[in-house]
Order: C-alpha cells, then sequence, then structure tokens
DNA sequence: GTTATGTTTGCATACGTATTCATTCCGCGC
DNA sequence: GCGCGGAATGAATACGTATGCAAACATAAC
C-alpha cells in the first residue's frame, strides 16, 4: 500500500494559518475568502504540492464530474473519433471519461460496475441496455444518453444521426445513377442504425418501384462483412450479381471493397459501385474513395455532451432525441448520374 | 442537483437487521462473516437495489482501482487497440480506465487534473512528462508506465518494442532485397520510437556501407506524411528519387502509398517499397498490403498491466523497463530479397 | 465443567473535503 | 458614538465506507 499520502486541506491550512475552511472555499470558485488569505494558501499549497482529492469532494458535492463511456469495440474508426472529441470537449468543462469496454453479451456487467461509481452520466455507444437496469439509473438521476442508436419506446435520450433519411438518399442516388440489381450487406442485425438505414434505402427503391437484389449479413464487423461479399459475389456472372452495393457502414464497406478488387477482381465502380455510412476518414484515403454517408460526429458528440451535462445541473430528468443530418458524400466508389454536382444534400 | 440519493450500507444495514460494518464485509472480500448474516445483507441489498460508493471506499483503502491513461490522439489506430485491450485487461481485474486526451502541447496540464483523482496508476502513451510531475508523482506513490515511448534517464518504468532492432530488420531487410537509395520518412523527432527506429535503420545500412538516400518529417500524422511524399518523391526521374521507403510507422505509411499509387502514378513495390512499423489492421487489407515491423500489442499492453498493479501492492516504487521483441511482416508492398520465407525473426 | 482457540459482531473512528451556522470584523451612514 | 449590514472566518458536521478493537459467541479439547 501507498506509503506516502499526499497532503491534505488541513495540511495547508496549518502551514498558512488558517481554517481547512479557508483553504475549501479558496479552490471553491465563488466562495467567500479574502484576497490575503486566498494568497497566503495558494502559496501553502504551491509548496506542498497540494491538489483537492476529487473524491473526497464528489463524496459532498455528490457530483464526480466523471462521464462514464461505454463501447462495444474500438475496430470501427468511428468510434475513436467519437471517443477522441468526447473526451476533449468534456475535459473542456471539467468532466472526463471513463471506459467501459462491454463484451459481445451486452453492457448490463459494465453497467453494475458503473453504478459503483457516482458517475454524472452514461453515454451508450455499444448494445443497448436492459430495460431493468436503465430503470436503475433513472431512479438514482443518472442521466443516460444512448449514441448512434436509440431503443423504441425507451424513455432514454438518444443521439443519432438521420440513419432513415440516410439510407432513402443512398437509394434514391443508386437508382439514379441507373443501378439494376442493388444489394445491401447489412450490420447487426437488431441495431437501430441498421434496421434505418435498410427502411430507408427499402422505401427509395420502392418509390422508384424496385425490390432489393437481396442482402447479406456483414454484422458491422470487417472479416463478417467480407465473407458476405465472397458469398454475394463469387462465381457469379453480370446478370446473376449486382452491380451495387450499399454496406451498412465504411467498417464494413472497406472490407467489401478489398475482396471485390483484390480477390474478385472486380472493378469499382466500373463492375460494381459501393456506397458505404460514416464517412470515416478511411473513407477519404485514396485507396478507397468511398461514396458515403456523412455522420457529423462533432455535432452529434456536442449534443451528447450537452444533454448530458444539462441533465445533471437539472432536477428533472428530461428527454431528448437528437437527430443530426448527414450528408451523402460523393466519392469515386459509385457510378454518378450523368452529370451530377460533387455534393448534394 | 441529484435529489434521490442511492441507498447506503447503513440503509441495508437497517433493512437486514446488522451492523453497518456487517454490510461493509459482506461486499469486502476475504472478511470475516457468518453465511446466514451474508445471506440476509445480499438479500436486503438487493431489494433496494445497494452497490458500495467506489469513492467512499477509495478514500478508506486509498486505491481507487482508476488507472489515467493519457493519449495524445486516437487517429493513429495502433493507439484504439492499445485502449481496448487496456481496458478490457484492467476491467478483469477490477480495475478501470479513465481517459485523458493531452494537447499537443504535453501533458502537464493534464496531470495536474489526473492528481485530483487519486489514480492507482498512470499509463504515458502521449507526449513525455515534465520531471517536475514525474517527481510528484513519484512522491505520491503513483506509478507511471511510459508506453510505447521512454525518457532516457528517467526513473520511470517503460514498456516499448525493439524499435531499434526493428529499425535494423528494416534496414537489413531492404538491403538483402537490392535497394539502391533508401530514404526515411520520420515521425515526432523528437519521439524515442522514431529516434531508435531511424538508429537501427543507419546502423543496418551503414553496416552494408551504405547511407541513407535521404529523410522527410511526417510528424507521425497522415497528412504531414503524405506531404512529405510528395516532397520526396514529385517530379523526379529514377536514378533521382528512393526506390525504397521506410516509413516511421504504419498510419504515415498508408498515407505514403496513397500519395505514391494515386498521385504519383508510382507502382508499389516495382518503382518503390514501403515499409512501415506497427502492423495496425489496415496494414493487412488488401488495398495496401504493407510490410511492416509487428509492435506486439498484446504482450506490451500484458506487460504495462503487471508493471502498473504490481507496483499498487507493493511498498517499494521499482522500475521496469520492457522491451518486446516484434517481427518484420513481410507483405506486398516490398521486394523481397531472392527466395525469402513469408516471415523473419 | 472449564479453559483455550477461533470466529462473528458492533461500536467507534478515520478518510479528505464542502458547507451550515454562529461569530467576529470592518467600514459606513446617521 | 451607535447601530447596521455585509464580508470573512472557524468550529463542527456530514458524505459513505473500511477497519481496529473489544466483546460476544461458538467450538473443541481435556
Amino acid at each position: 500500500m501507498t506509503r506516502k499520502s499526499r497532503p491534505t486541506s488541513a495540511d495547508v491550512a496549518r502551514l498558512a494559518n488558517v481554517s481547512q475552511s479557508a483553504v475549501s472555499r479558496t479552490f471553491t470558485l465563488g466562495a467567500s475568502v479574502a484576497p490575503e488569505t486566498k494568497r497566503k494558501v495558494l502559496e501553502a499549497a504551491k509548496s506542498l504540492g497540494y491538489r483537492p482529492n476529487a473524491f473526497a469532494r464528489s463524496l459532498i458535492t455528490r457530483n464526480s464530474r466523471i462521464i462514464a463511456v461505454v463501447l462495444a469495440y474500438l475496430d470501427n474508426s468511428f468510434y475513436p473519433r467519437v471517443l477522441e472529441l468526447l473526451s476533449r470537449g468534456l475535459q473542456r468543462k471539467g468532466y472526463h471519461v471513463m471506459l467501459f469496454l462491454a463484451a459481445p453479451g451486452g453492457a448490463d456487467d459494465v453497467l453494475q460496475e458503473i453504478l459503483q461509481y457516482q458517475v454524472a452520466g452514461i453515454l451508450m455507444a455499444s448494445a443497448t441496455l436492459s430495460s431493468v437496469l436503465a430503470k436503475e439509473c433513472e431512479a438514482a438521476g443518472i442521466p443516460i444518453v444512448l449514441f448512434n442508436r436509440y431503443i423504441p419506446g425507451s424513455p432514454n435520450s438518444s443521439v443519432t444521426s438521420d440513419n432513415y433519411a440516410g439510407g432513402v438518399a443512398v437509394g434514391e442516388f443508386l437508382v439514379a445513377a441507373g443501378h439494376e440489381r442493388i444489394a445491401y450487406i447489412a450490420g447487426a442485425s437488431d441495431a437501430s442504425t441498421n434496421k434505418d438505414r435498410w427502411a430507408g434505402l427499402i422505401k427509395a427503391l420502392s418509390e422508384a418501384g424496385r425490390a432489393c437484389w437481396g442482402q447479406a449479413d456483414g454484422a458491422y464487423s470487417y472479416d463478417r462483412a467480407a465473407q458476405a461479399a465472397r458469398e454475394m459475389f463469387s462465381d457469379r456472372a453480370p446478370p446473376d450479381r449486382p452491380d451495387a452495393v450499399f454496406v451498412a457502414n465504411d467498417h464494413m464497406a472497406l472490407a467489401v471493397m478489398d475482396v471485390l478488387r483484390h480477390e474478385l477482381r472486380l472493378k469499382v465502380p466500373e463492375d460494381v459501385s459501393v456506397v458505404g455510412y460514416d464517412d470515416v476518414p478511411q473513407a477519404a484515403w485514396p485507396a478507397y474513395d468511398l461514396t458515403t454517408v456523412e455522420q457529423a460526429v462533432e455535432p452529434m458528440v456536442d449534443a451528447a455532451i450537452n444533454i448530458l451535462l444539462g441533465q445533471v445541473s437539472n432536477e428533472r430528468v428530461q428527454r431528448h432525441n437528437v437527430v443530426i443530418p448527414g450528408d451523402l458524400v460523393l466519392r469515386g466508389s459509385a457510378r454518378l448520374p450523368g452529370g451530377l454536382a460533387r455534393t448534394m444534400p
């Protein structure tokens, strides 16, 4: 066990010849303390290397200024971006991120751990949570924000992009470009993002009197998506295989492009158009040059922070469901309709 | 402020007709408590939804079971991998990760924040820290592990791969394959990884009676590396440009390959061989198929966890400098020496 | 039955801070 | 000079838990 203990406010008080209260007030914004006293305290604190103990503080104030972030994985580079912006944004406001990686099964076990820390809020960007634990968090007054997902009918706040509109945009775009056989490679089948993007695609296709050529399951995984592409395209000649594929996120779309081009020797977009979702950094890299639907990470993260910190200071836990729009970003992986501009809404 | 407060050990004690101590002991591993008492307590706790308050607990035990992780950025997908394994590994041992993103300037400001939380240890995978704050952490008995970097002559523990050996291996490999003009695209100039990889390369070249064709600064950034590649290769004919380039990490190497192939229309490896460092997931993707030196993330993370948790329970803060070996992984981005096997040590 | 040994238990206290409350201090208006 | 209001201060307490200590209890040995 750690032998040397850090200096406490009492130590500082002794050295500065003031009371412990004075020290506390010096470090509490807006408290009443004379300039001279403050000076003495700060001097003593500096010479001792004193820093307030955040745990003892939160024990009193009942605000830990810690936000729990629950993730399922970090392979998909959408999430590292989210995590970086989120952490930086929260740090700027005096909050900090505690990271929890959920097991594939679900987030219930990590939630048990989270509840031990008296976190000020929870951001869930992972498998959804059981309603039992959601109730418990609500009872404890801990706000939860579902990020990039939502649970229909649940009382939780959420921040998502307009996945349905995105799916529609992709469908309309592919139809306009004259594609005849449009396929879908799906994400995790129970994810709201997957369902909404799929529903949007179907909607656009049926509006145009079309049906989806077929779909395969990629489960939001690189390897599974590669496998799905193989099943969909191997040993098939042009009339019998898709001429366009909408992949439910970029992470999988990169896998699909890799298989199409390097295993199956197909040309993108000449033989097959590929469209993804997220606009991760790699989508813009020339090796892929992937047409995709942007998820505006910055506004999404800002919205999440606002909801979380708004609820922290508020009595009443209020529900917000924020939907951030995202543009279809046209790049080289999909054929363009004749004479179309480089970006459409 | 949160109105409803969570149930406390006293609430549970009252309901179970025992003392608060009994409740505490029920939740303390290895404490002496009768089976029947334990049962009553657990039952009461469950019905109230009680969970021990981790802050109050760490106030007493002086062990928060929180590890601070300091990162500079998450673009380079080496770090998300580290973060995921680290977080999972620590969770398994009852510890948790608090994330701090350092400003480009340095980590001193976030360290000030870290010290407010009574973290059990610090893993620095970011710009190095000032010796002043390092002293302070040592005085406070907080172990620091430098991850993927070290400060020569500093008393801190560190976990790195054998960057020098890696650099040597790359140099020898490129020479063996008959390259005549071997260039280097550097990472952050003050990073130990960059210095060691460079020193290793130089060593191998001079052993072969060669010199480095030249170098450019990529600062471990995708954009800067792309720019460096442009400067190095634009408007130059074969005798006047490198026929091989060692890029200080994969993240930059991907940028270099993108520029070489898609902007400058050069063939890799026919016109130029490219070798990276890290073996990030993308390096294995067919679009890049990047020859690179593996950094064995799992053993590195395991070593870091062992050092941190080892120091936590120990009186004496002891220094460890772990160096994990990594293989050169041969793929398609670099010409092979005649008849070489697919993996060499 | 007695003594010795080991196991449970509750009381009281400590961890380091914020905050209430009462007190003191100071300047100011009249 | 008196009283008044506001600012500054310190003593005391609370936050929720772990743990040393002594008392109570059970068990075993004889």
